[in-house]
DNA sequence: AAGACTGTCAACCGCGGAGAC
DNA sequence: TGTCTCCGCGGTTGACAGTCT
């Protein structure tokens, strides 16, 4: 017997998503927060289907996601958990505050890949091509990312010679995020306590705050804390959805978001 | 200037797991 | 226990942008 659709075809819109659309789911979650993804669209009176609002929510829409391109720490670190759990990307994606599994399974697939290779580095297996070439071209670092790294008294060595990275002229918060990163990935007791817990180590406030039944519990983060994402996103701006599905109390918080920003 | 080629990434598809009944 | 529904995951596609010739 054949697995039924997942949405009803008729009528459900496919493609890249209008600032409409994102601005009525936007709207229906931070109202009810995160429920049943099939009756989303329903609710929220879109014409997509509930997987397509989930994957436009969890990978785009998402307050708590970081924009950009992945740092030198944070790429490392995806080469190093890429060593130990292969293609998984959402455990991945896990371990990376603000990253999507999707995100990281594209960067994975355009950037780090080709890095791997170039250094001569098998990407699946992280053992090297050609060992002998690998010895002497490849950055310490990047060989110990194999299988090797994070064994009892590895440490995550990033020299100067590192991969090059759009990143290199990063800023004091990526040096900040790559010390952070850095640290976790030296300290062995920590990182093993990683691996081993399988809870998501982001996103605990929202998690926490979506997993009730009562629908207060549901409640999204503070406004304060979480509209200032829409204030930075430029593709589709929170003037590009207009102010009307926001209550009078949200637009205050976003008009002095946006006085702030400007100062 | 224009067509071909390449890179990037948002979005889709299909499958498997978990839970409800 | 088997069936059904829903959710989430990983692989893949396709549109668009940038670069090359």
């Amino acid at each position: 017997m054949g697995r039924q659709p997942c949405c009803d075809k008729l009528g459900v819109k496919k493609g890249p998503w209008t600032a409409e659309e994102d601005k009525k789911l936007i709207n229906f979650i931070l109202t009810n927060g995160q429920c049943c993804w099939r009756a989303v669209p329903k609710l929220a009176g879109l014409r997509r289907c509930g997987k397509s609002c989930r994957l436009r929510w969890t990978n785009y829409l998402r307050p708590d996601l970081k924009r950009g391109l992945l740092s030198e720490a944070e790429e490392q670190l995806v080469i190093d958990l890429h060593a130990r759990l292969g293609n998984r990307w959402s455990k991945i994606a896990a371990r990376l505050p603000g990253r999507t599994d999707n995100e990281i399974k594209n960067h994975w697939n355009t950037h780090i890949k080709k890095k791997l290779l170039k250094m001569g580095i098998d990407p699946v297996t992280h053992e090297p091509l050609n060992k002998e070439a690998v010895s002497e071209e490849t950055p310490s670092h990047l060989q110990q990312s194999g299988n090797h790294c994070l064994q009892e008294n590895d440490s995550v060595i990033h020299s100067e010679e590192n991969l090059s990275s759009p990143t290199e002229n990063c800023s004091s918060t990526d040096d900040h995020d790559s010390l952070l990163l850095d640290n976790i990935c030296n300290n062995e007791s920590l990182m093993n306590s990683l691996w081993i817990d399988e809870a998501p180590l982001v996103n605990v406030s929202w998690e926490n705050q979506t997993n009730g039944d009562n629908i207060d519990h549901l409640r999204l983060p503070s406004l304060e804390d979480n509209f200032s994402w829409l204030l930075d996103c430029q593709d589709f701006g929170i003037h590009d959805f207009g102010y009307d599905c926001f209550s009078d109390g949200e637009l205050n918080v976003l008009s002095s978001l946006e006085m702030g920003e400007k100062h």
